[in-house]
DNA sequence: ATTAAAATTTAGACCAATCTAAAAATTTAT
DNA sequence: ATAAATTTTTAGATTGGTCTAAATTTTAAT
C-alpha cells in the first residue's frame, strides 16, 4: 500500500516520463511536487526500496512495472473524478484539477468501479486526456498538435496539453471548446502562429504558444 | 484551517457530546480515534491552543462555538457524501461509512454546495441522520426509540442509532428499511423486546438491543 | 583537460501524530 | 478517611515528510 505522498510522486513521474524520453530528474520532480530537491532524493530512496522505481544516484528515475501500475490507477481515479465534477456537478474544466488531486487518493476499488459505471464508462476526461481501463491500460488515441496541421485541412479539437486555469479560461473566451471544428487557413512560418476558423466562424490568429497545446484529429 | 486529524477529533467530540451530557473523557476519545490516551491528551492540548475546545486537565473536554462550527461542517460533508454513494452510485447503507470518513475531509465550499444541489438538498443521510444546513445549523427532527412506543400505535422507521455493517445488514434481512411502516403489537416488559408488524406483514419479535437503535415517528 | 556552473546527495534538524512506560490525579471501595 | 483501582498526563522516543546548509558528482565552457 502506498501513501498519499508516494502516490503523488509516482503519478508525477509517470506524467513527466510521458513528456520526455529517458529518466526524470530530481529537480523536475522538486518543481512538480512543490518541494526541495533534497526532499525528493529522500523520497526516491524510499520508492526504490519499495521497488516502485528504478533509481541510481545522480542518474534520474524511471518507474518499474509495479510503479507504473500504481501511477495508472491514480491517474484513472483522477480523470474519472474530473468527469464527475464537470459532467455531474457542473464545474468548469478550469476548476477541477485541484479537487481531483485530492479525490484521486481515496482508495476503494469498488468506489471507482461504481463511479466509472455511473459516468457511463467515459474514455477521456474533460481535457481530452484518455482514461486508463480498470486493468491500468492507457489508450493512445491518434492525434497531433495544431502546429503540425497542414493549411487547408479541417480538424476537431480533442484535447489540451496545458491544464492551468488561465489557459483554459482563455480557450473558453476564444470559443475553443473540446469537440469544436477547426479549419486551418495558414501556419505562419515566422512566429508559428496559426490562422484558424473556429466552428465555422471567420478565421483568427492563435499564437504558437496556444496552438502547440491544442491536440486535434 | 484544521488538519484531517483535527477535524476527526472535533467530529468525534461532537458525536460523543450528543450522546451523553457533560464533558467527553480522554478514554472515550482514545477508543473512538483508535489511538492511546496519551496521544489524545497531546491532541487536546493542541485543539485547546487553537480555541476549538474547552479543556482543563483531568476534567474532560467540550467544543467551543468555533469547534462546533468545524465539527458540523465535517458532519455535513460526511452525510452528503453518504447520500451520494447510496442514491447515485448504488452502494448499500451498510457500506458507505468508511468511504464517507475519507471524503468528508476534502475541503471545498464550492464542491459541497454543488454536491448538495446535485443531490436535491437532502435533509437526512441514508441512516436517517439529519444533515446540517450550509450555515452549520443541525435540524432536530422529532422522533423516539421503538422501545418507547405504546402498543397499538403505528409508526414509521425514520432512522437508526447504530451504523455498524452487521447491524444494518440484519435490518435489511428483516425488512426494516428506512420509511417502512411499523405496527407495534406489544412491548415485552420482561426483556424489552418488541412485537411489531413490518410493512403490513405478520408481527414478529425484535430484540430490545435492536429496538432501542430504531428511531420512529 | 581543467575549471566553473549546475544538479544532486548527505548530514542534521524540525513538525505532526503517534507510541510505551512511568508518574500524577481522580474516583471507587472498604 | 484511607487504600486500591482507574483514568489521565508527562517524559521521552519513533515515523513520515519536509527543510537548510554543506558536500559531492555531473555537465558545460573554455
Amino acid at each position: 500500500m502506498s501513501s498519499f505522498t508516494e502516490e503523488n510522486y509516482l503519478k508525477i513521474i509517470y506524467n513527466l516520463s510521458a513528456w520526455q524520453e529517458g529518466e526524470v530528474s530530481t529537480n523536475a520532480l522538486a518543481e512538480q511536487t512543490q518541494t526541495r530537491a533534497a526532499s525528493v532524493t529522500d523520497m526516491l530512496r524510499k520508492l526504490a526500496d519499495k521497488n516502485l522505481i528504478h533509481y541510481k544516484k545522480y542518474q534520474g528515475v524511471r518507474l518499474t512495472p509495479e510503479g507504473e501500475r500504481v501511477a495508472l490507477q491514480v491517474i484513472r481515479k483522477h480523470r474519472l473524478w474530473e468527469v464527475f465534477l464537470v459532467d455531474k456537478l457542473g464545474f468548469g474544466w478550469d476548476e477541477v484539477h485541484p479537487l481531483a488531486e485530492e479525490l484521486e487518493h481515496i482508495n476503494s476499488e469498488k468506489l471507482i468501479q461504481k463511479l466509472d459505471a455511473f459516468l457511463g464508462h467515459p474514455s477521456a476526461d474533460p481535457h481530452g486526456d484518455p482514461i486508463p481501463d480498470p486493468a491500468g491500460r492507457m489508450p493512445h488515441p491518434e492525434h497531433c498538435r495544431l502546429t503540425e496541421v497542414v493549411p487547408g485541412q479541417a480538424v476537431v479539437l480533442v484535447g489540451v496539453t496545458e491544464h492551468s486555469a488561465p489557459f483554459l479560461q482563455f480557450l473558453d473566451r476564444t470559443g475553443l471548446t473540446l469537440g469544436c471544428r477547426l479549419e486551418v487557413v495558414e501556419v505562419n512560418a515566422f512566429d508559428g502562429s496559426v490562422q484558424v476558423g473556429i466552428s465555422g466562424n471567420a478565421p483568427q490568429f492563435v499564437s504558437q504558444a496556444v496552438a502547440r497545446n491544442l491536440l486535434v484529429s
